[in-house]
This record gives C-alpha cells, structure tokens and sequence, in this order.
DNA sequence: TATCATTTGTTCGTATGTATC
DNA sequence: CGATACATACGAACAAATGAT
C-alpha cells in the first residue's frame, strides 16, 4: 500500500487519495489522472476497486472520464452564463433576456391540454385546451444549451389577438400583446433542481454528475389572473440564474406549488 | 433472456426494463424491487450486470438502495418545501422567511476575509475582514435542512452600531438595521444548482442523487452599495425557491458573477 | 488505409464482509 | 443464531474508443 492506511473500504481510501492529490495540485484542472492500470500499480489494489473509486468521483462530480482516453480534473466549475430572470421593461416594450440565445430549431407549436403540474399554476382545470410552443436555446459563446416552453391556455389567447394567430411568439413579445390587452403583469417564479431523464440529458448535452436546474414562471395579469406559464430547463453547473429583488409590501404571496 | 432484446449494453438493457417497469406500474412508489438475486435469475445475468443496472437506476434518482433491506422506488419527488425568496417588508419591520425553520444548533460566529467568490459580491478587494455568521437550519415539518451564511464586512458592521456588536441577528432584523442607518436596499441573487460535497451531504442528510441549490444574496444599500452577503444551500429536490417578479425599468443590472 | 498499443467499458466467476430481520 | 440482502474485493477475458505508427 502506498499512503494508504486510514480506515473504511478500499475503494474509498484509493478515492480519498486521489482527492487529495487534486486538493493538493498533483493533479491540476484539465489534467489527466493517472490511467487504471497506473493506479492498480500505485495502490497495489485490483481493477474493480480501481474503478470503484473512479467511479465516487465521477459521481462527485470530480472528474471527468472518456473512453479510450482516461479521466481528467474537472476545472471548478464557475458557472459560464449568467440568466437574468428579472424582467425590465422601457415603455411598451419589454427587453429580451440577455442571454445570447440562439434557437436550434424551429420552435415546435402543437396543442395540449392541462395536467395536475399545470392545471393549478394557471387556475384551470384538468384537460383545458392550451397551445405549446417548445424551443431548444442555445448561447453560442458558451454552447450551453437550454430547453423553453410556453404555455398558452386558449382563453389567454383569445383576448389578445395577435397570440391566437401565432403562439410562436419570443416571450417579451407575448407579454407586450398581453399589456396591449390591458393587463398590468407580474409574475411569480419558481425554482428546483434535480437529476435529468435521460432524454434530458442528450437534449442539454450534459455531462455526468450535472444536474437540471428547473424553473416555473407564472405570468400574472389584472387581478392576478395567470395567463401563461413559461418553463425553463437548463445545466446547474454551467449556468446561474439572476434576480433582483425590491422590498414589498406583504400582499397575499402566490402559493406557487409544483 | 425474458423480454430483454434491444442492443446496447446488458446492463443497460436490465436498467431499462426495470425503468419500463417502474414505468408501468408493476413496480409502485415505495415498493421494493425484486433482491439482486432475482433480478439475476429473472434475466439471466451475472451479478455484477445486475449491480451495474441498479447503480445507474440510483445515480438516476429512480431508486433507493437500502444496505441489508433492498431497493425501493422513490416517489415521484415533489419539492416538500417552498422558500419564499421575495422580500416583504411592512413599515420599518421586514418580515421573515415563511419557512418555519429552526435552528439546529446556535448560530457559529467567526471572523474571516473576503475570497476570490465573496471579494467580488462585495466590492472589496482580497484579505479584507469580515463577520461570518453560519447556521444549521431544520424546516420540522418536512425534516428539510438548510445551511444558512452571512457575510458581514467590517465596513458595514461599523455604520451600523447594532449589528458590530451582535453579527448574529436573523436576516430581517440586520435589513431593519441597515434601513436604520440610512439605506434603501434592493437584493440581487445567483442561482445555480451541483453535485453536493461530502461533508454537504452529510450536514443536509441528503440521499443519493441529490443536487444542491446554492443560492447567493447581496444586500445593496445606497448607491448600490453592497452592504451583506448571505449564502444558502439546501436540497434541490425536496426544497423549490419561489420568486414574485415586477417590471422594472432597465437599469444597469448589476452583473453578479460567483 | 490499416494496424497496433493504450485506455476505458462490459461481463463473467467467486469469495467474504456487513446490515437487517 | 440463521437466513436474506446488499457491499466489498479479487481475478480474468473480451469489446470498444482513441491516437499514433
């Protein structure tokens, strides 16, 4: 054995060593670990053990491993792209998120109807008729990858005339039509974090041990009536959200379930 | 082989069909899944495959493996716990987080100096003191745990006699005090979610296949200023964080990098 | 293009340790 | 205590991806 004494399964002391070998700048971000058959040598342990610990790192979230290639230290990941979730406003026209967003694909229109997630974030039964429009974003500068969907209940689009046309319209659009309407909007947002499905996983082109952050905003018109209800989908490591917040006075809080 | 025929690899196809009958029901939230031994006599596998099928279900989020009892299906995980993340205020008194949180332990006190991350948030250079105020929170209904920072610079605590003497007061009553002293505060917050550390995983009693939502909240006062940094992190699946949203004009947002 | 060495991925077999009931 | 179930550990072989020859 070769510093290896403290106590618990192999496997773990082998992980506890190559940690510290990253802590300590043995192996710098970027740089590869030493391969399989290195490590069996170095520890004097076999394969599988090897590739147990492998494989808590990776986990961890440590370090990265490529077929053919080996494992590699993840560089502290500092999230490359900011989402400004605020929405700011000048007149009548309403600022796109400044995030660069580029649409991979045509947005995707098609008609759905509520379910038990939905249905009570925009006070609707189950089974009321809504369009959806589902767009897969990407920020060029970073490739980080998001999945949008907005959904549009039949009753909000009737009383604004330009969305029943074309529901395939960019947010900040939509709700420059729901003020030309007559509605005063706010909006209540909700935000979770979980592991992806798989289809998520290829959609967002994630890596291993990265998480989904999930996010659930309301817009609200007169009255606090919902009108739509936008869905955010994107990488926890690779992008933060942003909010600004001012003091409020306590209005009855919008209980957001989810 | 017992309805296993699709390519790719064995372990992958096993993982599958048990997702299949998660699925369709055969296997209910809460229920155990079949003990590796059958598992292996079902499909005709060795029992390494079996264990690579079952570790990919878990790092999934699917299941929940039980040392000497079994795996278990987890229900579907609504977030439990909604903390509200808009700022209400009435006259002088701001109100405290809806969440009934309890403190586990007593607030630990201690002194410190800005870093890399928090030297930026704060507008301070490197090195300079600061307070540090951290607590273990406990939401009693849901058994959700938090863990709560405040970052107080020197600087700040001196224009504000109440806190320089006592760094540890709730949130609410250190916005009272700096509304006291002069300033008007707005708030700007990061969200980002990751893999918990060890020792982060422990302290929020997380289980497998959890991600962390990290939050960071910058108190600004006059001018913009930066006044307090606070720091929270709690579980992405069984904690949502809820924000209320208004248009604002768009002033030079406030580029928060972490 | 083809081949080869290196490296990780998958799969089998087997034995023993530890937690739960 | 014993039976069952998962955890750890060893050994061995072949498959698949990668990069260089």
């Amino acid at each position: 054995m070769a510093g290896i004494e403290r106590p618990g399964p192999l496997y773990q002391q082998v992980a506890a060593a190559i940690r510290q070998g990253i802590a300590d700048g043995d192996f710098p971000p970027g740089s590869p670990l030493p391969s399989e058959a290195q490590l069996i040598e170095r520890y004097q342990v076999s394969r599988p053990t090897v590739r147990n610990a492998i494989s808590a790192l990776r986990s961890e979230g440590l370090i990265e491993v490529r077929h053919g290639k080996g494992s590699f230290v993840k560089d502290a990941q500092t999230p490359l792209l900011t989402i400004e979730r605020t929405v700011t406003r000048s007149g009548k026209t309403f600022a796109p998120d400044p995030a660069q967003w580029q649409q991979a694909h045509e947005p995707t229109v098609y008609r759905t109807t509520t379910t038990d997630t939905t249905g009570p974030l925009l006070n609707l039964g189950e089974g009321e008729a809504l369009f959806g429009v589902d767009r897969v974003l990407t920020d060029p500068a970073t490739g980080t990858r998001a999945l949008h969907r907005v959904l549009i209940p039949f009753a909000t689009a009737e009383n604004a005339p330009t969305l029943a046309g074309a529901p395939d319209t960019a947010p900040e659009e939509i709700y420059a039509a729901l003020t030309a309407a007559g509605h005063k909007l706010t909006w209540s947002e909700t935000v979770r974090a979980r592991m992806p499905q798989a289809d998520e996983r290829t959609a967002l082109e994630l890596p291993d041990a990265t998480p989904v952050i999930h996010t659930l905003r309301v817009t609200h018109g007169t009255d606090d009536q919902p009108l739509i209800l936008e869905e955010l989908r994107t990488s926890g490591s690779q992008a933060q959200l942003s909010y600004r917040i001012t003091a409020d006075s306590p209005r009855a809080l919008r209980a957001v379930r989810s």
